[in-house]
DNA sequence: CTAAACCTTTACGCTACGTCAAGGTCAAGA
DNA sequence: TCTTGACCTTGACGTAGCGTAAAGGTTTAG
């Protein structure tokens, strides 16, 4: 099935301006252009609409819609990850907010008229909170990261950081992987190196950790090409070295 | 007191251009202006912008805002309602993408990449829901049951089937769970017919099937209370059974 | 007296499109 | 065959709430 742009807008549900800003922004090319210059869209345009839709609905931006659909599973659901965070920070703002607004009608109903000090008063606490979110980084230039981590590790809680540490893992296993795979050999110091580098990378996120869940991972590392290109883009068989090496420091065959 | 743009900027933490910008739509504007041309600020101005400041907290509009604060005690408390259930709605909105993010992630870190399609569907299912809630009043007048009915039929498009097939599979899972705990038995017929269902719906999203992935994924499941939670919601202790069920299906220990 | 600090207006940038406007293309009917 | 109307195109302005220069005038401290 091949449509126009308001043919596939009508099935899809976006305007046909949706389609062409998509167009000019690159995240969603035609299949191509015909003889009159209209857009046409095939099949795989339409299901990859499709999964732009679903991160739109899910308040992701565009910009970063365009960096997790080109990406890997594992990469996407760190995306995720950070956008859950996000969207519960907001909540939670706005259930402040919510209060505030309540309290406020509850006192002019009451007759009660808030004294604009304590209004302020209320206010400006919360802009020093804000502050410290917004500006983290800049008062961490002036005032040094102690500071700031301490009140950001209040503030976040932990998971912020294990996120951070996960990222590190996740760079230092690319360039391990690199040098590793230099060695020609599964089962050279590098490599069992690197192996415990992905070990300590998947326990962020595993709850429990097995040989054979490792094991059966790294087949599925290559047999699946969305992972497999992820790693292959560091070194061409990067993936099927990974798999030989997790292999011998399990102890498999 | 007198202030110039930036002096009340620093004393209200907001930025010079936002007072200018206030300015220009005549949302506050200078006591006076002086002989050089810059904008003088007084008290009544202070005042004034703190109390717009508490409203933008609460992420009122600024062109509510200039309504709000230039009319009655009454009218501005209905304003206020009309604000906190708007407010409510869109958190009400947020808990469900919270929701939706979250099921992602667990899918995904799961090791069940979540076919496009399946995706789709489900969000094309919530648009469905929508629509009917905004619109389906009015056009169920206008244009009938039977239209409406058929569009949404529509809508739902061509991989209806896959994903009702995997919903499907999905929900015999969960009785099936209930009748096989019953029996008390992870090696019971029951139990193995279980596990025979759970693989099955696994290779709806599962790109290549190993058993050692399957067993991995069994004690994920047992370890992980996001996993737990999510059947033993059919009987407690149903993770617990299930895994010990695979493992025996796999003749594993 | 000069340099720094502070003020002004003008104007483009950001997101994710909606909404004309001016003009080319295509299928169907008179 | 010509016209009509339903399509398609690009271009450009508008939205909210400012951030961020740029280009230039004013005030103040040393």
């Amino acid at each position: 099935m091949e449509y126009t742009v308001n043919q596939l807008a009508k099935i899809s549900g976006v305007s046909g301006r949706t389609l062409r800003y998509y167009d000019q922004i690159g995240l969603l090319k035609p299949a191509r252009i015909n003889s009159s210059g209209y857009r046409i869209y095939g099949q795989k345009e339409v299901d990859l609409l499709q999964q732009i839709l679903f991160y739109r609905e899910l308040e992701v931006s565009l910009e970063d819609i365009s960096q997790i659909i080109n990406q890997p599973d594992f990469q996407q659901t760190e995306a995720l990850k950070k956008h859950f965070f996000n969207l519960k920070k907001k909540r939670s703002r706005l259930d402040k907010i919510i209060d505030t607004v309540e309290k406020t009608i509850i006192n002019k109903e009451g007759g009660i008229p808030m004294k604009d000090k304590d209004k302020f008063e209320g206010f400006k606490q919360k802009l020093v909170e804000e502050n410290e979110q917004k500006y983290g980084k800049e008062i961490r230039e002036k005032y040094g990261d102690k500071t700031v981590d301490a009140s950001n590790a209040k503030m976040m809680g932990l998971s912020e950081e294990d996120y951070q540490a996960m990222t590190k893992v996740g760079e230092e296993i690319f360039s391990l992987l690199k040098r590793a795979y230099e060695t020609g050999d599964p089962s050279s110091k590098e490599a069992q190196e690197l192996v415990e580098k992905h070990k300590e990378w998947l326990m962020f996120s595993w709850p429990s950790y097995s040989k054979e869940a490792h094991a059966g991972l790294a087949d599925m590392y290559v047999a699946d090409e969305r992972f497999s290109v992820y790693y292959d883009k560091v070194v061409q068989g990067g993936t099927k070295f990974l798999r030989d090496a997790i292999f011998i420091y399990l102890g498999k065959k």
